[in-house]
DNA sequence: AATTATACATAATATATCTATGTATTAAAA
DNA sequence: TTTTAATACATAGATATATTATGTATAATT
């Protein structure tokens, strides 16, 4: 069983968000700034982070830049304009899902006449 | 992609608030109670549905009670006590992660001094 | 008579996580 | 000053849970 049962999916969420609002991000910086924002809620793994950058990378949502500090490699992604109108697609329906899921979750007992 | 790429891990959750409001309740019950207090937003596959539920009584949270309607085999399943305890807990737990979820996804910029 | 709904089940496939491991630089602590 | 922690990337292998497709069978509706 995994720790988070529920990140699955929602990652690519929170990756798309995090995106959204700041020009240029990296991948460490991506997991201590999701880390922080959740209250260490939320701990995403390397093994998960750096696929998933790569697969929306590879999906057109993401472009990669390479910046050389000092003698360490590090890579700066941005959202291209597809990975705009994917964020903000993705993110409404996470809404919507959770609206949906609380529908079901806070119903007591459904009508039965 | 999935159709529905929240649903992950979500499914258990549904599976155990269901059961955790009714005594009695078979797959096919389920799937369509599911599609009904939805709006039909989400659907269970058969698929998925059938090994959830052999997972959950595999696990010690349901426990099958085979029925013979006509001639037609039913499958009836209830919570343990065990499952009782894991709902209440897997659905405050869920709670909180969309709660993380939407601090994450309505944070218009973290604090930054 | 043919189709749809009911009712279960499983195999093959897809894919997104986790854990573990690897490499390497830089900063802090012992 | 040696060791540890933090920074920064990456990937292989294991695991879990969903999808699609297929199968069997009865009952109800068109």
């Amino acid at each position: 069983m995994y720790k988070n049962e529920w990140l699955k999916g929602s990652l690519r969420t929170i990756l798309l968000k995090l995106m959204s609002e700041r020009p240029r991000m990296y991948g460490y910086e991506i997991s201590r700034m999701v880390e922080k924002r959740s209250g260490s809620n939320i701990r995403i793994t390397e093994g998960a982070l750096y696929p998933a950058l790569h697969r929306l990378e590879s999906q057109g949502y993401l472009i990669a830049e390479r910046v050389q500090i000092g003698k360490r490699a590090r890579k700066y992604y941005s959202l291209t304009a597809k990975g705009q109108t994917e964020a903000q697609e993705n993110i409404e329906q996470y809404f919507s899902h959770v609206r949906t899921m609380l529908l079901l979750l806070s119903d007591k007992q459904s009508a039965t006449p």
